[in-house]
DNA sequence: GTGTTATATTACCATTTAGTAATATAGCGA
DNA sequence: TCGCTATATTACTAAATGGTAATATAACAC
């Protein structure tokens, strides 16, 4: 990631945007399992069928997964194995995070946040 | 990544979003050559500065960034290092994938997307 | 053909978000 | 103290986004 121009920028953002809701995390994990199909997905996900195929398009749309049309059926798969080691960097990152997360917030329960700003002198 | 209860599939969610806007990928790839101020960074973002301490402020809420008071100045650094690793692994599928895509698109430059449905028989 | 099922799409609403201008706050130098 | 600089925050607007209900489309069974 050196010189990066606006329009590669875009795409990377619209990339990690895909995976910045969570009902599709929750898709792209059930996917894991193997292919899926809308209505398996909605039952699974407990959501509307014009919500899951909404995300779908979306993931699709940025070929996150494909589609696999069987008879009415259209079956959805992970396209991109880097789906799963983003997540996993992701989650392996929450845990700790999340564990000294959980510390702070105990000792700041009700605390203001305040930005200290005398940490240290200026340098000359 | 195997059983995410809602709060922390929200979490993961929220990390991605931070990861999902241009302004700040380029802060946090300016931020890859070392520690730099707000002042620094409005600078070679060409953007203004509250805008560059909102997102700086998102960064930092969500932990990507930590702040280092100096004065009347603040310095950022990237505070997790799998930030890097997360970017790595877009740019590098991006690039196969754009390679890919620009292909179908000289071929389909104005031609409708159809969903053709007929790919293959439903199974019985 | 009709009816049924599966999926996609459209129109709409509510919420969120990026950006800006203006203001507030904090540290520094004189 | 009084400016001056650096940063954060507030209030606001415009645009994007998630969700839903209704509709459209396509394949199958009959």
């Amino acid at each position: 990631m050196k010189d990066l121009d606006d329009r590669a920028l875009a795409h990377i953002a619209d990339y990690f945007s895909a995976l910045s809701e969570p009902l599709r995390l929750k898709i792209l994990n059930e996917l894991r399992r193997g292919s899926r199909n809308v209505t398996q997905l909605r039952e699974l996900l407990a959501c509307s069928q014009a919500n899951v195929s909404k995300h779908l398009g979306i993931l699709a749309r940025l070929g996150l997964v494909t589609r696999d049309a069987q008879g009415t059926s259209v079956f959805y798969r992970i396209a991109d194995s880097t789906v799963h080691e983003l997540c996993d960097l992701v989650c392996g990152r929450m845990a700790s995070h999340l564990k000294t997360q959980a510390e702070v917030m105990k000792a700041f329960r009700t605390a203001p946040i305040r930005h200290a700003r005398t940490v240290s002198p200026r340098p000359r």
